[in-house]
DNA sequence: CAGCTTACCTGCCGGC
DNA sequence: TGCCGGCAGGTAAGCT
């Protein structure tokens, strides 16, 4: 589920209800999703009993609470992963993985819970990870973060022949787009994703750019809701996925604009959806083709 | 070295 | 019913 919007409905939701916490245990319950913590599994857990968690912030979709003394927790939610706040009675998940008693001062105890089906996802303390954790170094900053710098993104885009598609996507250029969010601003925008950049017109690249945030700000606020008092659930398929979208996973229903119907291709490994007539597809899908001068002789 | 493929996991769904 | 392939919104390592 986690592109920009969820992960950042659930960095709300921890900054509500887990932020100003104390660790008072940590269990390990499957060794993988903690595998990027050098410390291992026994370390990780020493490095956070006793800390508390001073704020919940993120970049793209990446997640992080700094703790006091400058380290911070570090998650990553890959393609299942939740986090949960639970009261600690609440019966384990299915897939609950790695689990954290908090508590907080005026308050009944809570139960912090890294839930992940698939195991893409992960958790590890990030030494002095506080302000921007090393591991999220390479990640640039996402559409909604004021200082993202739209015009060196319009320039790098400008710059390179990849399909615009791959470089939504492309986490160390913008972050916080995946499939979904691609394919709805490609749509909002009427490009198709293999038109390389480097083809395209500035003013196109902002109007991507724009429906980007549009398509974000829209699902984040339908996406708002699923937060209550005890826990932090994670699942914004339910409000946003049957309303608004318009191309991800629409596959032979009817354009909104047009009524011709949504196509999916193979793309890197997934999926792509698109209208054929208002986002038609590049003639040379790539691959500038050129004659080769005459060789001299 | 930019750009693409592959690996990493589990579960579900549809076809045979 | 059971088995198998395909597919799922993630990143990053590895190959060309």
């Amino acid at each position: 589920m986690p592109e920009l919007p969820e992960v950042e409905v659930v960095r709300r939701g921890l900054e509500q209800h887990a932020v100003g916490a104390r660790v008072t245990a940590v269990e390990v319950l499957h060794v993988r999703p903690v595998r990027r913590d050098p410390r291992g599994p026994e370390g990780f857990a020493d490095a956070l009993v006793g800390r508390t968690l001073t704020a919940a912030r993120r970049r793209g979709k990446y997640l992080w609470l700094p703790l006091d003394g400058g380290d911070a927790l570090l998650a990553h939610l890959g393609m299942s992963g939740q986090m949960l706040v639970q009261p600690p009675g609440a019966p384990a998940e299915r897939h609950l993985r790695v689990r954290f008693a908090l508590e907080r001062p005026g308050a009944e105890p809570t139960e912090l819970r890294f839930v992940d089906q698939r195991m893409f996802g992960g958790l590890a303390v990030s030494a002095g990870g506080a302000e921007l954790p090393a591991e999220v170094a390479h990640i640039a900053r996402d559409p909604l973060d004021p200082l993202f710098d739209d015009d060196a993104f319009v320039a790098r885009v400008r710059r390179r022949a990849v399909g615009i598609k791959r470089q939504l996507l492309d986490q160390t250029l913008v972050s916080g787009i995946g499939n979904i969010y691609a394919d709805e601003a490609l749509w909002r925008t009427r490009l198709h994703g293999d038109r390389p950049g480097e083809r395209l017109r500035a003013a196109q690249v902002r109007e991507l750019l724009a429906h980007v945030r549009d398509v974000m700000t829209d699902a984040l606020a339908e996406g708002g809701t699923s937060f209550d008092a005890l826990y932090v659930d994670v699942n914004g398929q339910s409000g946003y996925f049957d309303r608004s979208l318009r191309a991800y996973g629409q596959e032979g229903r009817p354009c909104q604009r047009c009524g011709t119907p949504i196509r999916r291709v193979a793309f890197a490994n997934r999926s792509s959806f698109f209208c054929p007539v208002c986002q038609p597809v590049p003639r040379r899908p790539r691959a500038t083709r050129r004659i080769d001068p005459p060789r001299p002789r």
